[in-house]
DNA sequence: TCTATTGAAATTGTATACACTTGTTGATGA
DNA sequence: TCATCAACAAGTGTATACAATTTCAATAGA
């Protein structure tokens, strides 16, 4: 997903996104080409090539004649986006049980380890949410199927934005780690189906515990906006 | 996937597009943008942009002060895409079981007989290969998550072009025809888990089918596009 | 003969200017 | 006061001009 892009286009285009995901542009927040191409210092140009590779990409929504905004992911697509998530997520621990390699196999459980040793010593949540991404990432791509795992992270990156809030919903945490000794005793065992079940079951839990988090909060904001959310927790 | 869009990008980025599946721009080609922006009577503005929104969507492979040309598709990432289609049409069909409408379902039975009847009275192969392809169109969209079956649709695009192969390799149209009745009865019999096994196992069948026929005929062909494939096969 | 290099031609990336569409504001009439 | 509509403002879509990079062929050297 991170290009090496020397182009400005491309620049542009990492630094909208970044900015998404930081929460410095909401959803629902319009992307002026003019305003946006000042503030890069550039043309208007590669701004619009910028906005069109992230529409395609389904960050934000483009309409003819209309200003480009940030897409916004209501309750049900986000729902929806779990549900996707979890079978891919599921399939490659499928396909990844059999094919990773020993050292993937290790580095994988490096990063469980260090995950499990954050949450023993009451680490930064930052820096467990990093190797909770880390640990599915890793899962994701031992399956050795390049078109799947693109699809999964095109698929990851709509929901990165509201995906750390995993950790804010009490005993989530340890629920996270148990799920993921599973899935990791399972895939050591060489029990590709049961990895398979865990990892999807997991992934889409993850997604209830999310919209339970955002539904719980639904009344004092109009909008669920990471940003927003992450003030009001201290994220 | 159809956008009723008026701006002048997106006619052209619908004509290129028709043009890959039609096989007059052949895996390999180089899409300039000069000439097709005298090709279409506008400037290279709006050509750029159809190819940006193509680039993204995985049909053309653009890099950096290059040409962009029509995404080659090696045989191995032919298969990749075919391991994780199949696995998206299953997860499909497994949702679809339990998530159709009365009237979704008698659409799909209507759809299946229609393609029974044109294989036993040996009709067109082209529509029999259309049939095939409402098929599986209908038990993806039955399964009513918007992401999923976009994300499905995507990458069904990508191998559009090779699909039709299939009804080539001898026998191939009755396996295909007793697959999908296979999957039928277990959607009608409410059982999900076959379903999903069925149609994994089918697309992943048809994948493998498409393979070896391109293998057989590898020899004969530098590059296995489908239009000479195609003009090969009077098809 | 083959390889490396160098220069121009071709092509992409970007800036700017203009055309068209949309939305808003304020004047006009009832 | 309110509805209607026209003029204008703001912003997107497109064309064109220019800059930067790549490509390719011709040439020089071994």
């Amino acid at each position: 997903m991170t290009d090496k892009d020397p182009t400005q286009a491309g620049t542009v285009r990492l630094a909208i996104e970044r900015d998404i995901f930081n929460g410095l542009l909401a959803p629902g927040d319009a992307l002026e080409e003019g305003r946006l191409a000042s503030r890069f210092g550039v043309s208007r140009t590669p701004v619009r090539e910028a906005i069109t590779q992230l529409a395609q990409a389904g960050l934000v929504t483009k309409r003819a004649h209309k200003r480009a905004v940030v897409a916004a992911l209501d309750p049900e697509t986000l729902l929806e986006l779990f549900e996707a998530l979890s079978e891919l997520e599921g399939t490659a621990a499928f396909l990844s049980t059999t094919r990773m390699s020993e050292a993937e196999r290790s580095e994988l459980l490096v990063i469980h380890e260090a995950a499990a040793k954050n949450l023993r010593l009451n680490g930064d949540p930052n820096e467990y949410a990093d190797l909770g991404f880390a640990f599915h990432q890793r899962i994701v791509s031992g399956c050795h199927n390049k078109v799947l795992i693109e699809t999964t992270e095109w698929l990851a990156l709509r929901v990165l934005p509201y995906r750390r809030f995993q950790v804010v919903a009490p005993g989530r945490l340890q629920r996270n780690q148990s799920d993921h000794d599973d899935i990791i005793s399972a895939i050591v065992a060489r029990d590709a189906a049961e990895a398979r079940r865990l990892m999807q079951r997991h992934t889409l839990e993850q997604g209830d515990a999310l919209m339970r988090f955002i539904v719980l909060n639904k009344t004092t904001h109009t909008d669920f906006h990471p940003a927003a959310l992450a003030k009001e927790h201290q994220l």
